[in-house]
DNA sequence: TTGTAAGCGTTATCAT
DNA sequence: ATGATAACGCTTACAA
């Protein structure tokens, strides 16, 4: 459908090598020549097929990023900014989302590869020695957002662990006597990976340590509301508050009270991860921990492209600041 | 990096087509030659470089898809559905993002259509003639969606205009005596695609004319929420409800009313439109209108693929039923 | 069973 | 100023 350099060197009657000195002004080319070439071109719309050229020189200046659900919208809000950080050094980006399924995201995976992206974002669902080798396979960089998979891959995370840990700290100071932790389930039956997730439990239980009278529980299922719910009607002459792992938790957590008329933080305290952009629209605002999505994601793009053109790179794991936000619900 | 054809069958002695033979399984290779071939491929992780086999055959298999800023999210939802059905096809979907810039969508839709992708599906924030021949000069099919460019390019949308009436009608039946439509800038200096909002406004009109009784007003703003405390300052004796093109208005207009003590729908009524993924977290739960997010966006594809099937096809206009909300801000 | 040759659309090198 | 040729990696006839 799309007309070539070859089309149009045949209806100029002339080589394509001339045919490509006008379109792309190198070399001299014949005043009556280039003028006439350049008319055929925009008549008929020319446009170099991408496809050709990368094969011929062995480069797409494409980055792949898989993302997920929009669930776990914390993903999705930084695909701006990888887009954005990518075309500044003129890479492109193709996105592919997974739907929260394992052999999807692989699948996916493996096809931004065949299309010869040159490197992949992901925030990675599978884990494992499998899932590494197969990362590893694919022979070009690959960079972890959150979810850790193995040293032999780059992570751009922040520090969870003391993250959870200083959330641990502000809601113990704010006086509460009991603290539940909410996350996914722990046992995982369907192998996801939940790394951030342990980090931040690890921190949570590093960080009661320091205060022995403080009770403590951890709700780590499918079906947790239920188990709020207990937790709330056990409830003595003790505050509790719920440290989610993941803003959507405490937004559940929050709708879930709001329908049994409690509100925070007058019947109990709650605190989120993430900061996902649409806490703005909530009200009370959520207390939780900014895992700096913007940060993350600039770092992340130009710690791939720093890999894609070093020939010689060593995976890392980089740290970045996360903030405490102590706001209305606790 | 990654092992080719030639470099196999030079490994083991023989020509690239016996290679092809082997891995691909057409055609009838020696036991032996296979074997050996099988195993090249497997220790070297073979994977046909599919830019190469695009350019061979013509075909890509891979849509391309143009979203938008997060903000609107509405799009978003619709990804993961896009991404079904069109794997379901055989597709590969290539997704980016604009983040809400005329320039940089006819950027990104050029570098998807410079990708051979086969067929683009977008939901435009440009406009106008200029637009429409830029997105015919594509050669490929390119479906719209909710906002309309052209009748050359076929768009799927829901009846905006009628679901605005009904709307009025709702609103009118609960006793409101003032409703206020609340919407983008309608002289729209960025020269911005608002196809959408023209219709719900023009819907808006006709559906007041039924109520000779009923006041109205329309806010077309940048900054609105000023004029709405105007609306709310003068309110006297009769009942208010703000009818938004968009579920983030409405969102935002709840939110203010928050800050001010008011609610909704004790003080005024509020409506949206969309029906956004995130008003599950939101209370009280927003009465709007669903435009059908999921039915859009599996016929979109659907046209899509069969557009890029058939040789001959012609644009159309493509109806879905939308559904009014009666929820708890009216 | 295996190989040769031409082609997809572009680019780079070397001649004329 | 212009052209011929080979190359990128894969596919598909068409031989041998």
């Amino acid at each position: 459908m799309a007309i070539t350099v070859n089309q149009i060197a045949e209806k100029c009657g002339v080589s394509r090598t001339t045919v490509l000195r006008a379109l792309n002004g190198k070399g001299s080319v014949g005043k009556e020549t280039k003028k006439q070439i350049m008319e055929i071109a925009k008549e008929y719309n020319y446009r170099p097929n991408l496809l050709a050229r990368s094969l011929n020189h062995g480069r797409t200046m494409s980055l792949g990023v898989v993302t997920i659900n929009v669930e776990n919208m914390y993903f999705v809000q930084s695909l701006n900014i990888i887009n954005k950080e990518a075309d500044k050094k003129g890479y492109f980006t193709n996105i592919v989302v997974c739907d929260e399924n394992l052999e999807w995201e692989r699948k996916l995976i493996q096809g931004l590869a065949d299309r010869q992206m040159e490197g992949i974002l992901i925030s990675p669902l599978n884990k494992g020695k499998g899932f590494e080798e197969f990362l590893l396979s694919l022979n070009i960089p690959v960079i972890c957002i959150g979810n850790h998979v193995s040293d032999a891959i780059t992570t751009v995370q922040v520090h969870e662990k003391t993250a959870a840990e200083e959330a641990v700290d502000l809601i113990a100071a704010k006086g509460y006597e009991n603290i539940v932790f909410v996350c996914p389930p722990l046992e995982n039956p369907k192998g996801i990976n939940i790394y951030v997730h342990e980090q931040r439990l690890a921190g949570f239980k590093e960080g009661i340590k320091k205060y022995p009278k403080l009770k403590s529980e951890i709700i780590g299922k499918e079906d947790y509301l239920p188990e709020i719910q207990k937790v709330i009607d056990a409830k003595k002459d003790y505050r509790t508050a719920f440290l989610c792992s993941g803003d959507s938790y405490a937004l559940n957590v929050m709708r879930w009270g709001e329908d049994k008329g409690l509100s925070c933080p007058r019947d109990f305290g709650l605190m989120g991860f993430d900061n996902i952009d649409m806490l703005k629209y909530i009200t009370p605002k959520l207390s939780t921990v900014s895992t700096n999505l913007e940060g993350v994601a600039v770092t992340a793009v130009s710690e791939l492209l720093q890999q894609i053109e070093n020939e010689q790179y060593s995976p890392k794991a980089i740290y970045l600041n996360y903030q405490i936000l102590d706001r209305e619900t606790l």
